[in-house]
DNA sequence: CATAAAAACCGATTGCACATCGGTTTTTAT
DNA sequence: ATAAAAACCGATGTGCAATCGGTTTTTATG
């Protein structure tokens, strides 16, 4: 999924905050970056209609919050990436430990972690 | 790093066969999805401008290789995305664990391999 | 060394997607 | 009823990839 600039703002700020309506989202990049109100409310409409925010009529406005938890986004950028580069996941592995070259111990530990629960959850769901 | 469709191809030719001048590549792609010998060398030019593919003359023609490994290039674009949705290592983890639901036994046991290796190398390099 | 073939280089065009905003219509509150 | 607020629509600008024709440069060779 291809996300321009202001896009990718936008949905980080409603990751920050929650929910908010355009006018809100306004209020907060006018300082930061300037551009209209008209700006602000495109780039909510397009985010909805790529259905990565959702929005509900709270009163006489729309109030949008993301519709995937960052988690979930996060991994399907990944997916995206390694489907691209035909990428299995050996060399995905080794890419993120690579970037993890300044992953601490306890981070380290938490990867390990997740690796044990991931053993569990198959052995759970062994037939 | 945004890269088009073709440049993806093209880098992903690359890393298969190593080296290739315009050509090559041209012969290759023409069966696939067509184009001009023109394309092929403007992308490889592109690619080359962006350092992500080096290039060196062979008699008369260039032959072109990735500048980059896959493993790193991969590193890259996910650290990329974290920087672009201001996610910490533990989203990415998270994000990845979760990408890899379907990874199997061999996977989880390359990852803690990874792991191991990780820990030893901080403990190599510790003063 | 002339010249033809091959390759590189240059520049123009097209297509697509995001950003931006003016203007219009719709909705809401009073 | 009407004024304010919000949504909606459409036009324009910008940037980048894709594409390819045409020109220049390089190489091989007779």
């Amino acid at each position: 999924m291809q996300l321009g600039e202001l896009e990718k703002l936008v949905l980080n700020y409603l990751w920050e905050h929650g929910t908010a309506d355009a006018k809100q989202v306004h209020d907060y990049f006018k300082k930061t970056r300037g551009g209209s109100l008209n700006t602000i409310q495109s780039t909510l409409d397009r985010l909805h209609k790529k259905a990565i925010l959702a929005r509900e009529k709270q009163g006489h406005a729309y109030q949008y919050r993301a519709a995937i938890e960052k988690k979930a986004f996060l991994g399907e950028l990944i997916r995206t990436v390694t489907q691209d580069f035909s990428a299995d996941h050996n060399h995905v592995l080794a890419a993120f430990v690579s970037l993890s070259a300044d992953l601490d111990e306890a981070h380290l530990d938490r990867l390990e972690a997740l690796i044990k629960d991931s053993r569990q959850q198959k052995k759970d769901e062994a037939p």
